[in-house]
DNA sequence: ACAAAAGTGTTATCAGTACACCCATGC
DNA sequence: GCATGGGTGTACTGATAACACTTTTGT
């Protein structure tokens, strides 16, 4: 049944970046993809994909996203982002690709539409997931099987530039947060480092960063000041904001 | 032959914006979509959609957008910009579209990715055009099939937002302009007033913008200095410009 | 000489950058 | 009391915003 409502040519992959606070670290959500031959005697696959499925009939786009999303994590409601289609012929024609196909059986001329997710790492229980999962560190990526790792660099070099001019970086971390968090974040992004007094002046001054009646707690050092990011108050500024800055 | 080739549920749609300087209207080119009854009493379709066509089996997303615009303009190595896919299940659903379909023999559901093109009308001449293509000013267009005016109005703010980041305003305009005429682009663009003083100093003081050793000529008026826009220099400068403006 | 569009300067305010030390807390 | 990371202030520079008149040219 749900086999024949899958459009066999066209796909959706997610990136799923998550953000690990206490090793800093940007990372990414990996499955693994492994196959045996017959006699179990040869490793045909073994290697690592984004998780990512074919379109149903009756879903819209956004919908196979989210459902993947959901599958791979439980989570909803998550920062999502149709970045990019991919659909080059080539793009699942190397050998282990192909090998891969003709075991599930589906289009060599696959279009896919990637998406990428913006959560924090702590939000996702891996140990309850079926397909392997693991998060690995964009910068130290595992090998990776049909275009996916040409994905997940596009993905990363939008999501480099959308993070200096949108709000996204608060979808990366908890609700509340510390503003040394927020640098260390920035710096893990795009490998920058910036000037702590600096950075902490610009994002106080702004009326959608909020100061919290509270401290960290359960730490072991002197406990920072907790922030949280309006997104209302976000939008009411910048409404009509046309700062030309090319 | 061709018909082999089309995979009959992706296409790419393309939307062609063209500049228009002397009446400084942004310009989108649409074609005709016009179907009678067999007895030809009756007018089954008669609205405009954008071009676009199935992408055929061996060849790439971008290759298929690039053919398209040359099929319908001629032009080659415009600015072209991938910026969304579209696949509703219910974008095609109205009931001259599935008239449409019928009498073309194509999916119904049908994703399509969307380009966007940038250009000035001045390139373009509709004349030698078999598709009846017409420019129409971006607030004032006509009835559109299928999707086709969601998909038009998001390239339009994908534009007006990628425009006060990146410098494609300059692909809009001929290779020799004026100070003047960016700003007129600007303003049609964004539907805002800028300050013709501060935008002088602002675009004059950029190192990319070239003042030639040429004036405006065939011009009823004080002619205006013309400049050009130095891509090379640009990319130089902002190789790693790492301004967060949030 | 007139109409039309090109071009010009100053001041005030705001944002960004560079830079080094003290403070609060938990252990 | 000490190690750790949190938190603070100032001066300089460059960009933006507000604002109105003169100049050049073709006709």
């Amino acid at each position: 049944m749900e086999e024949l409502d899958k459009i066999l040519n066209i796909s959706v992959d997610c990136v799923v970046f998550g953000y690990d606070i206490t090793t800093k670290s940007l990372n990414v959500l990996l499955i693994k993809r492994f196959l045996e031959s017959e006699n179990k005697k040869e490793i045909l696959v073994d290697d690592y994909v984004l998780t990512g499925y074919h379109v149903l009939n009756k879903e819209t786009l956004d919908d196979t996203a989210s459902r993947v999303l959901k599958e791979l994590t439980g989570l909803t409601n998550q920062y999502k982002k149709q970045f990019k289609a991919f659909g080059s012929p080539d793009r699942l024609m190397n050998e282990k690709d192909q090998i891969w196909i003709k075991s599930e059986g589906f289009n060599l001329r696959t279009i896919t539409i990637a998406y990428y997710f913006l959560l924090n790492t702590e939000e996702v229980d891996l140990k309850k997931n079926k397909h392997q999962a693991k998060w690995f560190p964009i910068n130290t990526l595992p090998i990776l099987g049909f275009d996916h790792e040409k994905i997940i660099l596009e993905a990363y070099e939008d999501l480099k530039v959308k993070c200096l001019r949108e709000p996204i970086i608060f979808e990366l971390l908890p609700d509340k947060f510390t503003i040394n968090e927020v640098q260390d974040l920035y710096q893990s992004i795009l490998g920058i480092e910036i000037d702590n007094r600096n950075f902490r002046r610009k994002l106080i001054n702004k009326k959608y960063i909020i100061a919290l009646d509270e401290k960290q707690i359960g730490i072991s050092k002197k406990p920072a000041q907790l922030y949280m990011f309006s997104k209302d108050i976000y939008d009411k500024i910048h409404k009509t904001n046309y700062l030309i800055s090319i």
